[in-house]
DNA sequence: AAACGCATTTCAAACGTTTGAAATTCTTAC
DNA sequence: GTAAGAATTTCAAACGTTTGAAATGCGTTT
């Protein structure tokens, strides 16, 4: 229909051996001149340089990565895709992989361990040149990721890290400070009665939000109470249990949360006001998480910690490569911290 | 740590050669035998593959690939992934591919022309198999894919379709159906003034939507009422705008609506709060969606329409592969229809 | 015993790159 | 004018498959 002034795009995608032809050059020489090497005379480059791009070379992938013994592909394990922040992490992950020729193959494991096994078999299979894991929420074992350790197939774990100290590479949010912020806020905003809802205790971020929380408050020469610490997961009924727990004796009753995740903060404010709280509407919280819907309830959260999920996703596969292209020795283990962001809406 | 019994995972990966030195065999026949073909005896074949498996061989795809000319890659364009629909559309697409061979490539247009054609440009280059396309929200003119077409490369687009008639693949909702049963169901609670909330016109599924709402209503006597109808996007201002031409007098103020989007139908809710309307606790409303956080809202929609995004997703990649595979002519337009599921709540 | 037909296996080229070694061309010095 | 040396280009093998053509083995037929 419209102006198509390049007619060269042929049928057949253009080869090195066809450039070659056009040029009247070997092929080695074609394919040193486009990859620069020092060899090749200044001039021959130009010349072929520019002969490529008028026809539109595109090198093979494949051909590439057979004589390279790469697959160019990235393993991606996590729990879901329904939450936010992986979506946002994988986008992360996604478009720096493509920007660098690298494809990513994603696994959901649901939080279960046993499909966690599984995808690591399966992604070993794929011959995936590196893995980049958020491990579900109750991963102890590492053992089903030896096989790649042995092969010398890198691994970046990332947001989720195990409680104990796991020798790895990994890139997590850097939440303690994240909920300082949060709960100092919360205190300035004149609460005393400040509560903790932290998540799996399998997860290290777990205790570095818990971490957070108690600093603000001795920062603050808040007294700790315990009663005003519960732990629940990614389940609603524990949530529910949590919030019972903590709001147990009227009296007591805190009048403001911080949660190491929105989310979870949207069952407990639900859970509240199905009892008919007396206090509910004056509740604040904050949580990590900074969902777009949060304009649409009645009850929002006063703010949110914005945890970048894009830069953490892209901060591990950047990672990840550097590990792939041996610029960081595998055995020289790296901790990147992402920092959070306090939105107070 | 624990048990690893087989302990054959050497550090190069094994190929047909080595595969073919411990038979004692050529390389051929093993490559034969493995892709079971008629001339080679069972009893050889059956040997082979059962060294195959022993030795955990996995062949190279990056050589096949390179034989077989293809890239299996497929390129997905579509708004964003912000969106829910498109996130687990997106799950459809890649489990599928995965389990097909085929890695996927997304590129988000936020449903800008301009990002689309760059998009095309990009993943022409990148020597995809397919493309998967949803169309942004002003796609009229169809240039930048002509390129994929010349090449023999297939197209399937998916959700969204130009409100003319394309002649291309496409796998859509079957939105009328759904607009229908939103329809009828508000009018079986005894709604008379249902107001309909439109999308981009330039896509088709606005109009089948209306359709629907408009069957519905004839389907059931009640007389249609221009007033009632009117058009938005994706855009908040839009949405608050439409809204206000519904409800500008307060007389014939619309006791129900049905939304293209039950995002949209937030903005709407949430703009009637702000202004104080007097019935809006009394409205009901379906949409689009089936959003899972409908539960924490304070005057949720009475029920959802299910599009099953998952299942858009699966069929768009599994026509596009048959195309791929020849299994369909890509002359022979294909429309597949996923047939949506009223939830109430 | 030679010739044939059939089942099965092997050969060898090809896919599009990369890259060290070998060959060629160009400079420069004597 | 030629030889050494540097600069540049080309050769050829390799990466791991697939696949049509050629070769092999073997039982039957004449």
């Amino acid at each position: 229909m419209c102006c198509r002034p390049e007619k060269t795009m042929s049928n057949t995608p253009i080869t090195l051996k066809l450039l070659a032809e056009k040029l009247k050059m070997s092929v080695s020489t074609v394919s040193k001149a486009l990859n620069n090497y020092p060899t090749i005379n200044e001039h021959t480059k130009k010349h072929v340089q520019d002969m490529a791009r008028e026809l539109h070379y595109m090198p093979n992938k494949s051909a590439i990565n057979l004589k390279e013994k790469k697959s160019r592909v990235i393993g991606v394990i996590l729990p879901n895709l329904l939450d936010h922040f992986f979506t946002r992490s994988i986008y992360g992950i996604e478009q720096f992989a493509t920007q660098n020729g690298y494809h990513i193959i994603i696994r959901q494991t649901n939080d279960e361990l046993e499909e966690e096994i599984q995808s690591a078999d399966m992604l070993l299979k794929s011959r995936v040149d590196g893995l980049i894991v958020a491990i579900s929420k109750n991963t102890q074992d590492f053992s089903h990721f030896n096989q790649f350790e042995s092969l010398g197939i890198p691994i970046v774990y990332y947001t989720r890290n195990p409680s104990f100290n796991l020798n790895c590479h990994k890139v997590l949010g850097n939440t303690f400070k994240g909920c300082y912020e949060a709960t100092d806020l919360l205190i300035k905003r004149g609460h005393r009665k400040i509560a903790y809802l932290g998540g799996p205790k399998m997860i290290s971020f777990t205790h570095d939000r818990f971490n957070g929380y108690i600093n603000a408050l001795k920062d603050n020469n808040i007294p700790f109470d315990a009663n005003l610490v519960a732990y629940t997961d990614f389940d609603k009924e524990n949530t529910i249990a949590a919030i019972q727990k903590l709001f147990a004796d009227g009296n007591q009753a805190p009048t403001a949360l911080v949660a190491f995740k929105e989310l979870i903060l949207f069952d407990a404010i639900k859970y509240l006001r199905s009892i008919d709280h007396p206090q509910v509407k004056q509740i604040e919280c904050i949580g990590f998480g900074n969902n777009s819907f949060i304009s649409y309830l009645d009850l929002p959260p006063i703010a949110s910690l914005e945890e970048n999920p894009e830069s953490v996703g892209e901060n591990a596969i950047s990672l990840l490569l550097k590990l792939i292209d041996k610029e960081i020795s595998i055995k020289n283990y790296q901790k990147v911290m992402v920092d959070c962001k306090l939105v107070v809406h």
